[in-house]
Formats: C-alpha cells, structure tokens, sequence
DNA sequence: ATATAATTTGATTGATCGTTCAATGAATTA
DNA sequence: TAATTCATTGAACGATCAATCAAATTATAT
C-alpha cells in the first residue's frame, strides 16, 4: 500500500500499473493479487488507509482543545499541516478519490460515504456546538462547512502560497465570516 | 471532442479509450488519430474547450454589472449556476485536471497556467477592484480567491445540497466576509 | 471529365495490462 | 521428523490499448 502511494504520486491513477507497484515494493506483481483481490481492492485498502491517517491527525489536534473556536482554528491548522507535511499521502488520496470508480462507473467523489465523511462531521460538528453556546454566529453550518473545506483543499492546487502565511489569512477570514 | 465529454463523464479518464469515443462519434478509431496527432492532444484540445466554455459563460455574466460587489456575486451565480446547468462539461473537466499528466508525469493540477487561470484572474481582479473603491474591507486578494474558488468547487462534491439554497447563503457568507 | 488532394475506414501491430497458476521455499503444526 | 499450511515467484494468458497504414471513399481543383 505505501509502494502504491508512491507510484500514485508519481505517475497519476490511470497511468499507474500493479508491475509498477511491484517492483517499488520489491515483490512479484502475483503476490499483489494473493493479498489482495484485485487492483481495486488494493485501491480501496489504500483509501482507507490514507482517510484514516488524515482523520487521526486532524482529531487528535481538535481534541486537545476546548471550546469551538479553538477547534476551529485548530481544524483549520491542522488540515492544512497535514497536507503540507504529508504531500505524497495526500496527493495519493486525491488520485485514487479523484480517479476510482465503482464498477458500474460511480466516481468515489460522488459517493455519499467517501473519505472525508469522519473529517467533515467533525467540522460541521465543531460548527454546530459553536453556534448553540453563542460563541458563533447564525448561519447555515452545512454551508459553512463547505466553504472551509474547499478552502483547505483549494490551497494544495495553488501551489505558489505559503503555508504560514495562507494559514494564518485564512483562519483570519473564516472567524470573520463565523464570528 | 464532444463524444470524449461524454465518455470522460460516463467511464472516467482511466478507463476511456480511443475506440470507446469512436464509437460515441460514429467514426472510426484511426480518424481521431488522423485529425489529433494522439491521444493526448485529443485530450488537450477538449480541456481548451471546457475551459472556454466556462470562460465565456461566467465573463459575460459578470461584465453587465457595474460595482465590484454585483460583479462578485454575478461571479459566484454564474459560476454555480454553470456548474449546475453543464454537469457533463464540468465532470469531463474535472476528470482531465485531476488525471492528465505531462509526458513528464507532472499533473495538470499543479501546472501554473491551467483551465481556471483567466476565471482565477477574474476573480482577483474583481477583489482588487473593491477594496480600492473601499467597498471590500481589507484582506489578502489571493487567499480570498482561493476561499471563493474552493467554495464552488466544492459544491460539486457535495451532491445533496440545493443549488439557489447553496447559491444564496454562500453568497451572504462571502460577503459578510469581504465587506 | 480528369487529376489531385483530403478524408475515412478497419484491420494490424506491438506493447502493456490485470489476473491466474503451477512450482518452490519457508513456517507452522502434529 | 513428517505433514501441512502459508507466502512468494515468475511465466503465461487473454484482453485491451494507442497508434499505424494501405486501401477506399469523398471533396476540390483544373
């Protein structure tokens, strides 16, 4: 699974191959298909590891905070570090959700249950309980919701912005709009 | 490069093929190869396409207003509204930037001039424009463009909203974030 | 009407893909 | 120690792909 990260990073989803996989991990290209029962089930393992990784790092940064405001800046932090530090996980998570499909052709991204469902509830969540004890204003949270995450995965495609800089801005215009 | 529209949003870019858009085209294989030098270009030439497209669509809704703040949210309508009213256009685009390489394998989400660049520009300008005539409060340019952009991206992926529901608190959202 | 150029076909080519499978070695169990 | 399961290899298979090209057709120009 971190040798098809890697090649996923490298060449993209629909140029990458099990050989090529194979051989950044050293095995046969068989020994892929006795683990795994298929390319697509390898996919898949790779997705769920790669949401958990993501989910993990950005719950454990909200956690440690405590009231909405500070998990929001700290969700907001936290997702953009994790993809600053982790370019190749995330990069290997935009190929394969980007990319996959289901075999009558869904696309992953049209799924209802895809990756950042746990992330995304957390947001909406953080939201939500800011709103009720006042600290936010009244808006509608789903909105909200989006518009922070498409902030967040916006920043990875302009590739020219400093992290610190972008962060800092960022978190800035978000407390306006919620506060 | 219509039929290659379709069949992107139908199978996805890992899985179309040549002889699948033929097929859509009522033409032969060899023909695609006689009027594009490959694939690739085939490819290339239908994101010029899409990027125009949405181009035009969006410019002409935001040039009949007036201030920076109609413009906006003329930017902001139309740029949903486009995304709703061509969901094949838009899929078909999404699946060419976020899956095709350069011969060097770098992707196409990452090159400095791609699809969004003139609608980015748009976006920045109509910024620009208003905190100059004081009708936009002080904030980073790009990063608010970034925010605007990745709110309407994302409200593809987020497939069970309402588009005027969307439409209208997002609106109301940004502009209490840039007033 | 003829000649030339442009367009289109469809079969072919060579490469690569994911998967399967018999064979082999290593580890575990009895 | 013997028997059995597990892990791994690498070659082989059928399928599909993008690209090529000679032949056929159609359009244009003389």
């Amino acid at each position: 699974m971190k040798a098809a990260i890697e090649a996923l990073g490298e060449v993209g989803y629909a140029n990458v191959s099990l050989s090529q996989i194979a051989k950044k991990a050293n095995i046969s290209t068989g020994l892929i298909s006795y683990h795994f029962s298929g390319k697509e089930d390898l996919i898949n393992n790779t997705l769920m590891y790669l949401s958990q990784q993501e989910w993990f790092y950005i719950r454990g940064k909200v956690e440690s905070k405590q009231t909405p405001t500070e998990k929001l800046i700290a969700f907001i932090e936290a997702s953009l570090a994790y993809q600053a530090t982790n370019q190749v996980n995330n990069i290997a998570l935009i190929e394969i959700v980007f990319n996959a499909r289901t075999p009558d052709h869904v696309p992953y991204y049209k799924l209802e249950d895809h990756e950042e469902d746990f992330v995304s509830n957390l947001l909406q969540e953080i939201l939500h309980k800011g709103q009720e004890s006042k600290e936010f204003r009244d808006f509608h949270p789903r909105v909200a919701a989006t518009v922070i995450k498409g902030a967040i995965s916006e920043s990875l495609l302009s590739s020219h912005i400093n992290l610190e800089e972008y962060s800092e801005e960022l978190i800035h215009m978000i407390l306006t709009m919620v506060k």
